[in-house]
DNA sequence: CCATTGATCGTCT
DNA sequence: GACGATCAATGGT
């Protein structure tokens, strides 16, 4: 993928990329284990990694809340190959968000990466991202994650598990079971009761909950 | 802390 | 043409 230059830096000699055969498996499994994980990106000004505690589970065309549910389209087409690529859109006019593409090939699941600690580049991060008042605040929430990361839409299609990507997702350190939550989706409008939002307990950087709120427009 | 609202445009109906 | 897998700013408690 064009536009990303290796750095060398950040954690990535410290860590081994993820297993593709988690990935591949069912889709909640997969988000589980993806918390602690690290996502590391290498771009023009420097490297920045972000540790994950908090994901989202999107299970490919059977549910309701899925960009695959109504079928393959231009924008989700990497959700229908296997697991392992990154998919990121463009939401609400202005943010991108980041997922990984999860399960068996054309099952068309992925989990979206709501949150997490910046483990690396914390300078770049805060150059991205001033409105950030404190470190935790730097990759929390989805759109937030993807700008500190400096993902955008071009970065689709990136394979996070080949060593030479610019975009490598990496082992991190394993959270325990005990400090699992799971609880209902965020912002979305359908199927809002499956609790297949993940976090970890008491961290910082998780999002706070928002239910959707779908806002009617103001008649002329 | 909490609730409300404007911003802004690609995507699919 | 309507609607978002959201954020930041604002103002109230």
């Amino acid at each position: 993928m064009g536009g990303r230059e290796g750095t060398g830096g950040g954690v990535g000699r410290l860590s081994r990329p993820f297993d593709r055969e988690i990935l591949s498996g069912p889709v909640l499994t997969a988000a589980r284990e993806l918390l602690g994980a690290v996502l590391e990106v290498d771009g023009p000004r420097g490297t920045v990694a972000v540790a994950l505690s908090e994901v989202e589970a999107y299970a490919g065309m059977v549910d309701p809340a899925s960009h695959a549910y109504r079928g393959r389209t231009a924008r989700n087409g990497v959700m229908f190959g296997p697991a392992g690529f990154l998919y990121v859109y463009f939401v609400y006019g202005m943010h991108w968000c980041c997922n990984v593409v999860c399960g068996p090939e054309d099952e068309a699941s992925a989990v979206l990466l709501r949150a997490g600690r910046v483990v690396a580049g914390e300078e770049l991060a805060r150059a991205r991202r001033p409105a950030a008042r404190s470190t935790t605040e730097l990759a929390r929430g989805p759109a937030r994650l993807a700008s500190t990361l400096g993902l955008v839409g071009t970065d689709t299609g990136t394979d996070l598990l080949d060593p030479a990507s610019a975009i490598r997702l990496l082992t991190g350190t394993r959270v325990p079971d005990a400090a699992v939550r799971h609880g209902p989706r965020v912002g979305v409008a359908v199927a809002a009761d499956v609790p297949w939002r993940i976090w970890v307990d008491g961290d910082p950087t998780v999002s706070p909950y928002r239910p959707n709120t779908r806002r009617r427009r103001i008649p002329t």
